[in-house]
Order: C-alpha cells, then structure tokens, then sequence
RNA sequence: GGGAGUUUAGCUCAGCUGGUUCAGAGCAUCUGCCUUACAAGCAGAGGGUCACUGGUUCGAACCCAGUAACUCCCACCA
C-alpha cells in the first residue's frame, strides 16, 4: 500500500519531466516541412528513391499503410542520413470503381440519381468529392511521420497523369497491342462493369445443385423421354441453348442427334455431343447456357450455337427469358424452383460446395458475361519484365515471391482494361456513324483521321461519338514510377533522369500482379528500363487470431488512436518489432506497449545524463568503458548495416534497441554513472554526449519524434536553425577492439555471477564486498578493476595466486572468483555447483573425444574443424582440472 | 486440381556454407528489489523430442524422401 501511494505519489510529480509525445510530433513534423527537409531536387548527390503505392483516394488509414509506410519512411530516412538524395513521392489512386461507388452512394443520399446525371455533371460531383474529402489519408500518414516530399504530391487522374494514359493507349493501339472484341468478361452487376481476372475474388460457397428434368423431343409418341441436368443456376435454363452429353457416354446413346424441351418456356434445343462433358459428374448432363458460363461460351463457339443473354447489365432477367422477366438473378433463383416443381421436372436438390467469384471492390457475385471491351495484348510485355526479375536486375523480397511471379507471367492473359464508369481516363476513341472507329488523342485528331478513313470531308464533329468506357484504374497505375516525374509529358527531363530507375518500392504482394509486374512492363515498354530494383513485399496485417483485419470484422485498432496513446515512434517501432518481409505480421498492441517503453527508456537515459554536474579538476577513471562502447556500437552498427543490405528491418530494429537499451544503458552508463550528487569528469562527460548523439542517430529512422526532440536540447550544445537529426550524417565506423570486447564480455559474466551470489545468498546490493581473482587466462583483470568495482559494489578487489578459503566461488572462463563470506559458506552447496559443472565438463569432453578418436571424422572432418575440436579438447582439459582441484581443496 | 510456402520456448520470430554441449533473441511468465534516470524500471531464473517417420553423413534444426497440419497464389468441371 505504502508503495503503491509512493509510487503513485512520484509519478505525478515527475508527470512534467516525461516526455509528450504529441507535442513533439507536431512541432518536429511541422518544423521538417518548413525547413524542407522533405523536399528532394535533382543535385549532384547520389540519388534514393521510392515512389509511394498510392493509396486510394478514399481511403482511409489502416494497419496495412502503417506497416507499409513505416517500412519505407525508414529507409528514405536513413538513406538520406547516409547523404543520398532522399525522394520519397507521395500520392493517391482515382481507384475508379471504388470511387465511383462511393461517389454513387453520396449522390443517393442527396436524393440524386446517377442515371438522371449527365456526364459531364456526375463528373463535376465528383471531382467536388475527391477535393472535399479526397487525401484525407495523406494527411494521415503525416501524423506517423512520413517525410514524403509533398510538393510532388501527385494524383493518378491529374492532368498530366491523365494525358499520359491517353498516350500510352495510343502507343499501344498502333503496336496493335490494343483491341477491342466481344468476349466472356467478368461483370459486376453492382457496378455494372466489367473488371479484370485479377480483380475477382474466388471464396469457397455453399450451394445447391438442382437436378432438372428436361423432356426429350420425340417424333414418334407422346412417350415421355426425360433426360436428367444438374446445376447451380437453375435460374439460367432459360438462356440454354444445347445440352451437351458426352459422346462416349452408354447411357445417353439413345439421345444421339435428338432434342430436348427447356422446361417451362418448352423451347427446343438440340442435343449435341462433346467429350468436355465428365460423365461422372452430375448426370453426365450438361446444360449449355452460352451467353451466362465461359464453358458454355466456348464450348457454343464450337458448335454455332446461338447465344441467348437474359440477363441485364444489374444482374436482373430481361425479357429474353420470358419468365421471371425484371428479377434479380438470386430472386429468379428461388422463384424458378417452386415453378419447375409444380411442373413436375425437379428431380431433386442437393448441397454443394463451389468457388464463386466475387468482384474485389463491391463484393458482388460475379457474372460472366458477353461484351464488347478493349483489351490489350500481354504476352510481348511480359517477357522482358520476366526476364528483370529472373536475371534479378530487379529483386523481389522475399525471393519466393519469384516463383510465382514466373507463373503468372508464363500464363499471361489479356487484359481487359475498359471499364463501364464514368470516374477515370475516358477512352481515345470515337465511331463514326458506320460503326468504325479511330484512336485519336482528342476530338479534332479524331476528325481529321475520320474523314481520311471515310474519304468524306463533310464530316463533323457532331457525327463522332466518344467511346464511353474509361480505362481501368491500374491502367494509370503502372505508369506512376514514370507519370510521376512526369516521365511521359518530357520524356528527357531532369527529374526523370535522375530518379529513375527509382530504388525500392515497399508493397504488399496481393497486388504483385495488378502493380508490380505491370510497372515493369510499363518500365520497359516506354523507357526501356526497368522502375526499381527492389521490391519489398509485406506481409498482411492481421490480428493475433491471425484474422485479416478488416472494417466488418471490427478487428482492426484506429491507428490514429495508436499513433495518440502510444506515440508515433512507439507505434512504428511496434509495427517493426515482428514483420519479416513476406510474412505476415500478427498485430498486438502489446507490440506498440514496447515500442512506447523504448522511447521512455532513451528519454530517462537522456534526463540522467542531462543532469550531471562537470567538475574540470577530475580525472577521467573511465578510459576503459568508453572504448569498450566504441568497439561495441562499431559491432552493432556492423550487423544494422548488414540486416538494412539484406532488407530485414525487424532485425535492424532489435540489434539497435538492444545496443541502446542493454549495451549503452544498462551497461555504459551504469560503468560511468558518477555516483549520487557527484560531479562527473569533463572528458567522460564530452565523450558520452557524442555517443549519446550517435545512438539519436541509428535510433532516428526509426524513432524520428523523440531523437529530434532530444537532438535539440541544450545537452548537445547550440544548433543551426538546419543543424536537425533527420539530415545529421550516421555515424561513422569505429576501430573495433575485438579482445576488448571479449574480455568485458567476461567481466559482465563475472559481475552477473556476483549478482547471482548476492541473490542466492539474500545479500543486499548496498551492502559491498571483496573480490579476488585467481587467474588462469592472460586477462589483465587490473585493468577491469573500476567496473567490476563500480557494478559489482566490490569495495576490495585483489589478485591471488592460490584459492582462497571460506569463499564463495564460481568460475567464469578458466578463471576462478572469490567472495569471502566467511559465515555464509554452505560447503555443499558448493561442492553440488563444482561437481555439476565437473559433471557438464566430462560429458563434453566425452563427446569431443567421441569426434576425435572417429577415424572417418579425422578423414572426413575440414581441418579448421578439427583443429577447433582440438581447442576445445585442450580447454576442457583445464577447466577440469582447476575443477577437480577446487574438489580436492573442498574435501579437506 | 496445379504450384509455392510455413511448422523451432506460452507468443512473435532468428538460426547464413551441415561442425563448439546448438538449440538462440525479444515479449510474456516466475523470484527478489520503494537500488534517486527510468516500476513504462532494476537484478536474476525457469521455459524447447527444432511437426512426425525414415534416409544420407563421422556429424542433421539445417540435406533427401514420405506423412500430417496450416497459409498463400493459380485454375472454367456444370
């Protein structure tokens, strides 16, 4: 209780001494952008680039942007710390289905109608929408720290953006790349469009397969001849235009060239024969509904059948199918069964599971459909954009993403890049009253080229119609690495030049196919070069079930509300703490906890030194330590280096929390740490303001608030207006002292084994003691002597040459320990640590001998690594005897 | 149906070219601490048959084969 209230009691009073994240985040960010630090022109230093995945106009930050734009705002601050030219480009997608549905679902609200609207008047709604409400997520991301240059900012349906598309359509409609033609599409009934293969979602459904009677058209009789289908779309029946049984199938032998009757519209249809049909499925029946299956489409083609659509385009039955006429498909579903049972031509109904495609951005069943699209032709760009990746110009990481890019690329279909909307880049095309039509990149273009096409000079603007299909969001989306630096407008400008081929690019790899590859195609088709060379693909954000998050499952935390209880820095360092790249991250708030711990303990790090006093006439007792954290940071800046070359930022993260938290905090500053209310020397003093600059520094990429916050305290003296820790050089590499390293490593051994006897023996930390070291290695332990002094509250600390009596002792290396404990001995104990120990020797002694009297080790073994099984030989060998010899001592 | 990947401590993950008795880290847990930077902390400790079964090898978490579970991608069986 008492604690508690003391505790308490503290805390409020220290409230003021804590750091405030909010503030900070708001003066630093704002201080960054008036500064323009952000802001990258084309100098003569090396440049690093990353252009931003645009996000979609309407979106709104979730845990995958967090992920997704922490890791790139990492590492375009630490590439700009290592003095490259940082160019982070920033910006939104039109997302045209997505929008427009938005867009839709706005107007209805207001009462409007978008089929009362023209054109040009939806648009203007729109656009109205996109300026009102549009990019809310860029001022998002700021709030997470994102130092993207923003007066790049750039949207996917800017003018220029917009211009490029048109070009590149053309482009690629005179390479005859680009073509139009009916085809089974998928089509959205919800957004009454068509949407590319890569946009339908598959999911598992249960269903019912309808067994439905059809009667047999016989010449001869009344008899009454059915033959037996079964289906998921009963609804359907009324578009069959065949049934199709296979041809080799014994049971339908009899129905060979005859015709059956679609029940309640009794409309005859042949019988036709291919082997498509499996004859153990089902009943070996097949209904064949061109215009409603791609099966059935083609398997229509190949036998000239008609095709009958009684479907319009919102997932409603036309008049086609005469009856059920104005419903939806899944009404007219239900209602056809009741139908065909009174007629007696349901057999039965059974459940069944099957893959239904659902459109990616309205979730509605997708229905295929036929249409007339615009298509444009992969096979030709997708060789070279395979080639970057399997010669691994560009690098996909994790590498495993390669396999499957190269599937996907081997298997290419053409894309369907029209789309019925009205939000998006309208394509370059116009008919002519006799159907044709001309590529043209505007009207009077369009014009010029119809009347040479017609050779009739009479012709008007008025007599051309624009096609009314926009072109597919990824459409301009494969263009951004270029369209942003306005690559397409001034192909040899000097923002183009210099930032591209761009650096990396950090996305998620469901949208490997829609973007990535597409980018690469786009790369190399209209600069020859490829956009990027690394490609880091995260992994899904989920929750600790390992559920996507997602708005209806709720489970997804408000990352603004993170970024305020947590801290920005402590957020980003949480969603770092644990995301390899391609795998999944399984989010915990737990994560961000650790995250705020972090910058709490740099922030009590730094009010410790902050309130040292100086005294110039001291000596500096410390020479040891700081060159011990010199070798150290050298070491760990090492293994950062090499986990950033390698991409693996959780490991860079960890290696850099635990050279702050453990090596410079639990270790450095408690060695120098000047006792309570004394002053500390000038040089130690200097010397761990310099490194407590560089730890501000490997810190900053990921923790940018707090390290720039403290980079200006008075602690580290006055500072340029420009002088900021976002743009201060990462530190340089140290000498490093490796038998230094070595040999503290052992003194902290030896101070945890006095810590240990402290607490096993329930002897007070305040409480000091003697310590003496019979060395058996060549470590100078005199030189040690201050820090095992300090850490372990040693008061005396000697060197012998024989083992001491009536002491605690333990062993660490080949080097043997004393505490002096005379009425706190428990020979036994003692005896049970030594024999242990004797007992672990022996039994690793064993398995090294083991090694080393197998003749085929010796044969087979590398001599490095005989040679080190003969190390280890030797040093057992002594440990055990200065073991055994402690035995001995014991026993008298 | 085809392909890829994963499986190591309670959780999230390292473990590179097979070679210290190799089984690691962080978090969580447990024990002891009101130690003047920090209880959002300090000092310690305990946790694992490396999914399973075989094989190769002097030696396997690591290589090979098979099995199981999970994940993702691709695919037109009504």
């Amino acid at each position: 209780m008492n604690y508690w209230l003391k505790s308490l009691f503290l805390r409020a009073m220290s409230i003021s001494k804590t750091y405030q994240p909010k503030q900070a985040e708001d003066k630093w960010y704002s201080y960054w952008l008036e500064h323009k630090f952000f802001r990258s022109v084309p100098d003569e230093r090396e440049p690093y680039t990353i252009v931003i995945p645009p996000p979609n106009v309407t979106g709104v930050l979730h845990m995958g942007h967090m992920l997704n734009n922490t890791i790139q705002d990492v590492l375009i601050r630490r590439a700009r710390m290592k003095g490259k030219n940082a160019c982070w480009v920033p910006g939104t997608d039109h997302a045209s289905i997505a929008t427009e549905a938005k867009v839709v679902a706005m107007l209805k609200e207001r009462g409007i109608s978008k089929k009362d609207l023209t054109r040009p008047e939806f648009l203007a709604y729109a656009w109205e929408w996109k300026e009102k409400y549009g990019g809310i997520i860029l001022e998002q991301l700021k709030k997470l720290g994102a130092s993207c240059d923003w007066d790049r900012t750039r949207f996917t349906m800017d003018d220029d953006l917009s211009e490029a598309v048109i070009d590149t359509f053309i482009h690629l409609y005179k390479k005859g790349w680009i073509y139009r033609g009916v085809r089974m599409v998928n089509w959205d009934p919800q957004g009454k469009t068509a949407v590319s293969d890569e946009e339908v979602v598959r999911k598992e459904v249960n269903q019912k397969l309808y067994y439905i009677k059809y009667k047999v058209a016989s010449s001869d009789s009344e008899s009454s001849d059915f033959l037996t289908i079964a289906t998921t779309r009963p609804e359907t029946i009324m578009a069959d235009t065949a049934i199709c049984i296979n041809p080799n199938d014994e049971r339908y032998i009899h129905l060979h060239g005859k015709k059956a009757y679609i029940p309640l519209i009794n409309r005859e249809i042949p019988i036709i024969l291919d082997d498509y049909v499996t004859m153990d499925f089902g009943t070996g029946c097949l209904k064949v509904t061109p215009a409603h299956d791609l099966n059935d489409y083609q398997l229509g083609q190949k036998h000239h059948l008609p095709v009958i659509d009684i479907l319009n385009d919102d997932g409603t039955l036309n008049e086609k199918a005469q009856i059920l006429v104005g419903e939806d498909r899944f009404a007219a579903r239900k209602k056809i069964v009741p139908l065909l049972e009174e007629a007696g031509q349901l057999e039965k109904i059974e459940d069944y599971k099957s893959q239904i495609g659902f459109s990616e951005r309205t979730d509605a069943v997708i229905e295929p459909k036929l249409s007339m699209q615009w298509f444009c032709k992969m096979d030709e760009m997708a060789k070279p954009a395979l080639d970057y990746v399997l010669k691994g110009d560009i690098k996909l990481i994790p590498e495993k993403f390669v396999n499957t890019y190269r599937h996907w690329m081997e298997n290419i279909h053409d894309w369907t890049i029209s789309r019925q909307l009205w939000w998006g880049q309208q394509i370059p095309a116009w008919y002519l009253p006799d159907g044709q039509y001309v590529i043209a990149k505007n009207i009077d273009d369009a014009l010029e080229q119809a009347q040479l096409a017609t050779h009739n000079p009479q012709l008007t603007i008025q007599d051309l119609r624009q096609e009314e299909d926009v072109v597919d969001t990824w459409f301009s989306s494969w263009l951004w690495p270029i369209s942003v630096f306005d690559g397409f407008k001034d192909p040899n400008n000097a923002d183009i030049n210099y930032y591209y081929p761009t650096n990396d690019l950090v996305t998620a790899p469901e949208i490997l196919f829609f973007w990535v590859a597409r980018m690469i195609m786009a790369g190399h088709e209209f600069r020859g070069e490829l956009p990027f060379r690394n490609v880091y693909l995260t992994g899904i954000v989920r929750d600790k079930l390992g559920r996507k998050m997602s708005k209806s499952l709720g489970n997804s935390p408000d990352p603004l509300g993170l970024i305020e209880k947590y801290g920005a820095d402590g957020v980003r360092v949480g969603m770092l703490f644990s995301s390899p790249a391609g795998n999944d991250l399984m989010f915990d708030e737990s994560h961000c906890v650790q995250g705020r711990n972090f910058w709490n303990k740099v922030w009590n790090a730094f009010l410790l030194v902050k309130n040292w006093q100086v005294d110039d006439t001291l000596e500096n007792p410390n020479g040891i330590a700081i060159n011990w954290f010199k070798s150290r940071f050298g070491q760990a800046m090492t293994e950062i280096e090499e986990d950033f070359a390698q991409y693996r930022l959780s490991e860079a993260l960890m290696a850099t929390y635990k050279l702050v938290w453990d090596d410079f905090c639990a270790w450095y500053l408690e060695m120098i740490k000047p006792a309570y209310e004394h002053p500390i020397d000038r040089e130690t003093y200097e010397q761990t303001i310099a490194f407590f600059e560089d730890v501000l520094k490997i810190l900053h990429p990921f923790m940018p608030f707090i390290t720039e916050e403290l980079w200006h305290d008075e602690l580290f003296g006055a500072r340029a207006p420009m002088d900021c820790c976002i743009v201060a050089p990462m530190p340089e590499f140290e000498q490093i002292n490796t038998q230094l390293l070595e040999e503290t490593e052992i003194v902290k051994q030896v101070i945890t084994e006095i810590r240990n006897t402290r607490n096993s023996k329930q002897i007070s930390p305040k409480e000091s003691l003697t310590l003496s070291v019979k060395a058996n290695s060549d470590i100078n332990y005199d030189q040690y002597k201050a820090i095992l002094c300090k850490l372990g509250n040693i008061n005396e600390f000697n060197a012998v040459n024989e083992k001491v009596s009536d002491a605690v002792s333990f062993m660490v290396s080949k080097d043997e320990f004393y505490i002096p404990l005379a009425n706190n001995i428990d020979p036994v104990a003692e005896k049970e640590k030594l024999l242990k120990e004797r007992e672990y020797l022996e039994g690793f002694l064993k398995s090294v001998d083991a090694k080393l009297n197998n003749e085929r080790f010796m044969k087979n073994a590398k001599p490095e690594v005989i040679e080190n099984e003969l190390r280890k030989k030797a040093d057992a060998e002594a440990k055990l005897k200065i073991i055994q010899d402690r035995l001995s001592g014991l026993a008298n």
